[in-house]
DNA sequence: CGGCCGACGGATATCCGTCGGCCGGTGCGATATT
């Protein structure tokens, strides 16, 4: 009979498909993802951008009993999704987060049982008043989205992360789906750790995106790349993002293309206000924009189909970064591509961050000393973040540090943990460390760069564009225009770039 | 890690080099103060 109860339910997805999306058929893996979730299964699934990854979990709202609980690590993102839902005439979905009047807030809280949808932060769901409606709350599906944050940042930046487990099995182990577009096997374990993954089923996409070709380009200076990239952003297809290190570099990156080039051109970093980074978001959007110059803030969430060129200033420190990164270049399917600019300096940025994520040896000594003397109090939390940061520690290292310090217990001392400190911030810089060295090697590497991240992950190469990468024959020049176009071997690569783009659109109309 | 800035000292009355220290990226929520 149960049997019966789960065939009936796949039929009905495929009405629901229908009469709330609009769309016929499933998308490569989201039938087997929704069909692992209605049977109640714990789900990973790994699937590119684009590719429909909210269906996944919407469809499965439709058809099982109580609430679908969303936990995302952005704002703005949790909006968006919201107002995607009530565009389709859903009026049961909510995000619930601390830019909401408490009123309004209260209200969503006391109507929980009625709702389908609840978006949230994992910040907010580890509130205890939150949790509590939330634990008298049949909850059918705890939703993991962006969920490489939990390993990105849960060690770290964001520790609410790694709570998740904890809170689930305080919701009585509702099942579970993580999703993502990017994670190599370690953070795959990692997050199946930090989840508390039970017999899951994995859905594993290619990270692989044949339509981007990629080119890795060494030079001596800064200013040799600022020439570099004005004469590239004069020739190729845009609009285009250039990711930078560091918030100075976007703005004076900005600066000097809109002198040389007269392009439409911005930037948008994480010290900026919230007004401004969404009108930025906003005209880059709605095609206001040509080039816009920004750090890793930029980019989550964002669902432009034709972004055409992605840029990197300066490199990012994790090859799941990269690979996010260039990742929203022509989500359309058309041609795209992905120009890295490198000289031996930038490093410093990438290890430069790892070592501000963690209090140095001295400074996490004297601090559990002074907390064990009593010169130090872990409380009020504000304070002690602040007296760290008042020593030099970043607010990363110093909220790393709170987190060791807030659970231990009264009758032991603090010096006690400091060898457990010692052991995981040792760890956690190892595996960064790896990360890093995993993408020097694909910037240093005299192969394939597809074959180079898809070795990393563990794929098998499936086909190999014609616009692969510098190494596979494409030429940097025929870009960048180096030499005048009359002499540039250009109208062939413009040729093979035509027949392709004629052929990927044969292949979509085909598709549909 | 390395670029950049300010301090400092030496040789000369303004400049020049060197050295040490600091800084650098992601966002949530809550709370107190203008």
């Amino acid at each position: 009979m149960e049997l019966r109860d789960e065939t009936q339910k796949l039929k009905r997805a495929h009405v629901i498909l229908k009469e709330k999306f609009g769309y016929e058929q499933f998308r490569a893996g989201q039938w087997q993802v929704i069909q692992d979730v209605l049977n109640g299964h714990d789900v990973f699934a790994m699937m590119p951008t684009g590719s429909g990854k909210s269906i996944c979990y919407e469809v499965p709202g439709y058809l099982m009993e109580g609430l679908v609980l969303i936990i995302s690590p952005l704002l703005s993102l949790m909006e968006d999704q919201v107002h995607q839902l009530r565009k389709i005439g859903e009026k049961q979905a909510r995000a619930l987060n601390g830019l909401m009047h408490p009123q309004e807030r209260k209200r969503v809280l006391q109507k929980i049982n009625t709702l389908r949808f609840l978006f949230i932060s994992p910040e907010m769901l580890r509130q205890p008043q939150i949790l509590a409606v939330l634990q008298r709350t049949k909850v059918s599906l705890f939703v993991v989205d962006e969920a490489h944050c939990v390993s990105q940042w849960g060690h770290d930046f964001r520790p609410d992360y790694l709570y998740l487990a904890q809170i689930k099995a305080k919701l009585g182990y509702p099942p579970c789906l993580a999703v993502t577009a990017t994670a190599d096997e370690r953070v795959r374990v990692d997050i199946a750790r930090a989840l508390d993954l039970r017999d899951v089923r994995q859905l594993l996409m290619s990270v692989d995106r044949s339509n981007i070709a990629l080119i890795v380009k060494k030079v001596m200076d800064n200013s040799e790349k600022v020439d570099q990239l004005i004469q590239l952003l004069s020739k190729v297809r845009l609009p285009g993002i250039v990711y930078c290190a560091a918030r100075d570099w976007t703005e004076r990156l900005a600066e000097q293309i809109r002198l040389h080039t007269g392009l439409r051109t911005a930037y948008y970093h994480g010290g900026m206000d919230a007004v401004d980074r969404r009108k930025i978001q906003n005209q880059f959007l709605d095609g206001e924009l040509d080039v816009l110059c920004c750090t890793n803030a930029f980019g989550m969430g964002i669902n432009k189909p034709d972004i055409r060129l992605v840029v990197h200033f300066q490199f990012p420190g994790t090859m799941n970064a990269y690979l996010q990164e260039i990742g929203r270049a022509s989500r359309d399917g058309k041609q795209g591509l992905a120009v890295l600019y490198y000289t031996e300096q930038d490093e410093r940025y990438p290890s430069g961050f790892i070592d501000m994520n963690f209090p140095d040896d001295t400074m996490l000594h004297q601090v559990l000393v002074e907390l064990d003397q009593g010169l130090l109090q872990t409380e009020p939390k504000d304070n002690f973040l602040e007296t760290l940061q008042g020593r030099g520690a970043s607010e990363t290292a110093a909220r790393f540090l709170y987190e060791q310090v807030r659970a231990v217990p009264r009758e032991k001392r603090f010096l006690s943990i400091l060898d457990e400190c010692r052991r995981i911030i040792r760890e956690r810089r190892i595996i960064q460390m790896n990360d890093l060295k995993v993408m020097k090697d694909y910037i240093n590497s005299n192969t394939c760069r597809r074959a180079f991240y898809q070795s990393f992950y563990k794929e098998k190469q499936q086909h190999k564009p014609k616009l692969c990468c510098d190494q596979c024959g494409l030429q940097f020049d025929a870009f960048s225009g180096e030499e005048s176009p009359e002499d540039r071997p250009h109208s062939e690569q413009i040729l093979e770039w035509r027949a392709r783009l004629t052929l990927l659109l044969k292949g979509s109309d085909h598709e549909k």
